[in-house]
DNA sequence: GTCACTCACTGACTCCGGGTCAGTAGCCCG
DNA sequence: CGGGCTACTGACCCGGAGTCAGTGAGTGAC
């Protein structure tokens, strides 16, 4: 039956539409500022189409996100791929980190809103699934430059390697979110800050208080 | 006349009055979740009365966590007192700002929710100007105790003091938010972690990175 | 050719929450 | 007692997420 795989064919290419169109208005407009109106005009549909397509906003959001974060799986590959040593490898994945940052400010921001208990996103969908899929590739990437690292002697790792990844994420999270929004930021602070020089140069400080004896 | 002031002081009491409501629905529900509806009726007052008193939910929310900073203000300025070099003052306030964290996780996550959000306030308030105000009290203990340890050489300062500084707070507070949602955390990663070890061995990590030559 | 059926799509609707304002009730003073 | 001030109320507005009965363009059986 080739209507059937027409139909298949249409709906999947339906699907991409809403996705390039709600990218496009994210970027523009962040998560909170995008609304379901404008990203269904831009589409040119009807609101309750993209209903049919996705079960919210977050979920549309969660579907554009997990396009962001296949590039991102690719690049930290490709950054262990490269080879060298534990830190080597370990500088170039929190220097993939922040630059994807800074390419997608965004993406950035909404990536660390799951910490905050109030915004519950829905665990039993397919797009959390892929994305928590994703988030745990990252994870496996980061613990194998760690554990070569102790093996080569280039990363000092005081207790469990993963413990060391997970402070490392989150201390890179914490520092990203001020950069993420740092107008604000600056705002509220009494001097005035180079943010991009200051996430720079934290990764240098916290790659500097991990480096084992044998460097170089 | 003995009305005006009498008028005077029922007035800031009302103030007072919602202001305790706010603080226990924010502190419940997160800024996000909680409703203006619920505050006024906790507070056993209409919505509009609110309005007579605060300009915003945003103005609200100022003035709950003016409250909170200044009890923090208070322990900053205890630990700074309390003398010894540089890097033991620091020490002293990295380990108020994460002992706070646990004694009340409430407000840990309520302090660190403007970072999650793309939220702009209204800088042109009186709580806006104590807000920065107290921020600022915070900053300069901090910012005392770098300076004295880049003085006495027990702290390594890379570049601006003020900047270390904004890394450290920074970081501290990524590593405090995956402490507040631990539960969740550690459900999406692949490995078991003890959060409390993480959180705490994370003050060793950083401060081992920022600590001068002419340690003891 | 036509008629019943399916399916993608629509947009007016509900719901919710922040914010507003005309109206009310009580107190004060002349 | 009456005019006016003040504190307060709650019905209402508005915008945005999400819903659902209805529409119309194919599709396929006869």
């Amino acid at each position: 039956m080739g209507v059937q795989e027409r139909r298949k064919r249409e709906r999947s290419e339906r699907r991409e539409q809403i996705l390039e169109a709600a990218e496009r208005v994210f970027l523009e407009r962040g998560l909170s500022g995008a609304t379901m109106d404008e990203v269904a005009s831009r589409a040119e549909l009807s609101k309750g189409t993209l209903y049919l397509y996705f079960k919210s906003k977050d979920e549309l959001y969660l579907a554009t996100a997990n396009r962001q974060l296949a590039e991102m799986v690719s690049r930290f590959e490709a950054a262990l791929e490269a080879g060298g040593t534990g830190i080597e490898m370990l500088e170039r994945l929190v220097r993939v980190q922040l630059e994807y940052a800074i390419e997608n400010p965004d993406h950035a921001r909404f990536s660390t809103t799951w910490l905050n208990t109030t915004y519950r996103l829905d665990a039993d969908s397919p797009s959390f699934d892929e994305y928590r899929t994703s988030i745990a590739k990252l994870f496996l990437c980061g613990n194998e430059a760690i554990e070569l690292g102790k093996r080569d002697g280039t990363v000092r790792v005081p207790g469990e390697p993963f413990e060391l990844l997970v402070q490392l994420w989150g201390s890179m999270v914490g520092v990203t979110l001020l950069w993420v929004n740092a107008a604000e930021v600056v705002r509220r602070l009494p001097w005035d800050l180079d943010m991009d020089h200051l996430m720079h140069s934290y990764c240098d400080l916290i790659l500097s208080a991990i480096r084992g004896e044998t460097k170089q």
